[in-house]
DNA sequence: TTCGGGGCTGGTCAGATTGTGCAGCGGTAC
DNA sequence: GTACCGCTGCACAATCTGACCAGCCCCGAA
């Protein structure tokens, strides 16, 4: 990199790669360096290094729930009872294959999760599995009726071009 | 497939295959047949089947927006205004790149969305930049603190293993 | 019981890709 | 001016891929 000035997160061509990546996953990177007209050394080290740093945290296979009959989804927010900790119902939570992720969060509720289940019967049992823990006082459930937006990243990607790395915490590496 | 009682979604070789997809993604056809301990052909085949079933949407690379500079994730439900509908504010949302996604959800709050921003202070940029549309009345944020459970689907295909598929509306193919 | 279909095996083939190493070039920092 | 770093273009051997084949086994149907 340039200086230690402030290292950018990624510059135009590693958007590029990226975006390439997303569009067409199977591709390799003899095919990649061809569309991006650049040498294939190059796209290799590129990518070596998101992987290094962590903007790309892999190439795993995204499975539908959907399509493995989880066809209703829904988020919940946990209230639980202080003395029991996050950490505690995480670990409850983490044992019920239908919670898809779970985050501590400001504000009304204490944990807010992701779950899906085969239809709204079986919504009931997930449900019943997650409060069934001495640690969650409530759960409030709001079934996800359309999805508007899938999870997606690469107008974020090529919104952060260029922009500086925030110097908040990363690895002692910037210092000298 | 055994007969036309109900495909199951996936069976025991299959999970084994996302699963160590999952694992080590950047592995190949050959060697995931090594230790899968099935033919080549097999894993081709299943994989093929996957894919075209829907299960496993793709492989693109996973981005970790916090390493682009994105430290704070945040959920925001919106209440808006029936007039305008879900769709127009969906697209007024799709505008904004640290709109990782939305959906639709029943109960209070007409739209849940996750996004991100750079820091405390620029989430207040984002959540202006959201709420500048005409169509949304009300927006609730909750910070993620802390990520208990990341995204994961895994332990879901394990759970689906056997497990035959609900006939609610899988394409006009189980007739008979 | 026999037939038919589907899935898996184990092998082959040519073609393409990957990992790796190299020297040269140009820009920037010191 | 010198050193460092990133990119280029090239070469090589090794590996993997996609495609195809015949054979075997199991299951359901007739």
């Amino acid at each position: 990199m340039p200086t230690g000035a402030g290292p950018t997160a990624i510059d135009a061509l590693d958007a590029r790669l990226v975006d390439l990546l997303t569009a067409e996953p199977r591709i390799g990177v003899l095919e990649l360096s061809r569309r991006l007209r650049v040498a294939r050394g190059t796209v290799q080290a590129r990518l070596d290094k998101l992987q290094a740093r962590g903007v790309i945290k892999g190439f795993g296979p995204e499975i539908e729930p959907a399509a493995l009959g989880y066809r209703v989804m829904a988020f919940v927010t946990l209230e639980i009872r202080q003395r029991y900790g996050h950490h505690a119902v995480a670990d409850h939570l983490r044992d019920i294959p239908e919670v898809l992720e779970a985050h501590t969060i400001s504000g009304a509720g204490d944990l807010l999760c992701r779950i899906v289940a085969r239809s709204n019967a079986d919504l009931q049992r997930v449900l019943d599995h997650v409060v069934g823990y001495d640690g969650i006082v409530r759960a409030s459930t709001f079934i996800a009726l359309a999805e508007r937006i899938p999870l997606r990243t690469l107008p974020l990607v090529q919104a952060a071009v260029g922009v500086p790395l925030p110097p908040t915490e990363p690895p002692a590496d910037a210092a000298g």
